[in-house]
DNA sequence: GTGGTCTAGACCACC
DNA sequence: GTGGTCTAGACCACG
């Protein structure tokens, strides 16, 4: 399992749930139309409890990473249904506040799209 | 005064002051050197409890954006004296994760990096 | 319960009941990984509010020595895992400034060692 | 002058400028019975306020180490007049607590007494 | 049930 | 007058 939780972050587990399998599905990891662990395997595979699962389970859904597929249970969105999620204000105020974070660390605006554009070759 | 609050965010108020005194440090709303208002006064201007700013104050304090002076009150740090906070790994973590949301999202790596030099630019 | 605090010395109650534990994890009172107790039941068993026992244990997880764990509550961090403290200047300056004190006071270094063994040799 | 402040410091003034003192007898800058200049001239010399100084002053005098002689004004006491700090149970305190944290720290005794003596021999 | 956050208001140490 | 500390009590997110 390459899901990878940090049970003393201030990180809810939930959200570094959601955070891994977003990444998971970046990297090809988890497949476009792939079906996911049911919540409950899931859940014991990681030690945690099923509520937590099924809240993160819950988040992708809302989101638009995942769906419920009545036959096959929770499966990974098509390529083409993944959602857009940088016109969420909330991920522009946060890309924001890493630039600045970045130009008053003393990176200069070159430096700082080299970590960018590092971050997203790992992609795929 | 520029700082915006959303009490009703899940973001605890002190992280958003926080978040909000980074960006104008980065923006040049707040110069090097200046002095902050005192935490009761801003506790009234934003209309929260003077231990919320004082929990913002001290966190920026720990991170190494501003420092209290016995004599002058709080103030903004010198240029040179700002923290790099992008060596925090979390911070890593989440710009990699911003990458991620931003590929499966149908950005171009080149869209993406536009996007990350917008946020930039916008620093002094 | 082993933690003594002084209500009426200049030392924030907080401070204190950071030193107590760090000293009851160094004499073997409280064992690594051992769970401390909740926030509220101490603060009950130790007649001060929960927010400075929540400061305390925050201040503790800041320096190293516990954190908490999403589901078993907080806990002593494995010995292998404790910070260097000493590291710190302050502390350094805080062992000059002992040194010297105990020679003013009249304390020969092999007197002075004795002390620090003494000191030292309660740990387990 | 060799009395330094840092007035970001968390420690008080007072407390800074009487530690600066006693570092300074026991090295040698402050000679035993040599008068100290006074509250006012220290205070502008120094930047600081001088009831700042006058507080380190008594604080000096009622452990000791300094006393007021109605022609010279304040005088650093003489050698054998100096007090013992380390009866103080607080002292032998702050020292556990210094040993302990070291043991935690992963510090032998050896490299701990190695310490205190390099803090120790730093004296005159 | 746990810790985290927040409030309103008080007191104190420091400068 | 400043920030730091503490209280009593409330609400909420998390698991």
């Amino acid at each position: 399992m390459f899901l990878e939780l940090d049970l003393k972050s201030s990180i809810p587990v939930y959200i570094q749930l959601r955070n891994e399998i977003v990444r998971g599905i970046g990297s090809g990891e988890l497949a476009f139309g792939e079906q996911l662990p049911t919540v409950r395997s899931l859940a014991a595979d990681l030690s945690v409890n099923s509520m937590t699962v099924s809240k993160a389970y819950q988040l992708l859904d809302s989101q638009g990473y995942i769906h419920t597929d009545r036959r096959r249970g929770t499966v990974v969105c098509a390529r083409g249904e993944m959602p857009d999620f940088l016109e969420n204000p909330d991920s522009k105020r946060e890309l924001v506040l890493l630039a600045r974070e970045a130009a008053l660390g003393g990176y200069t605006r070159e430096e700082f799209l080299k970590l960018c554009s590092d971050a997203y070759i790992e992609l795929v």
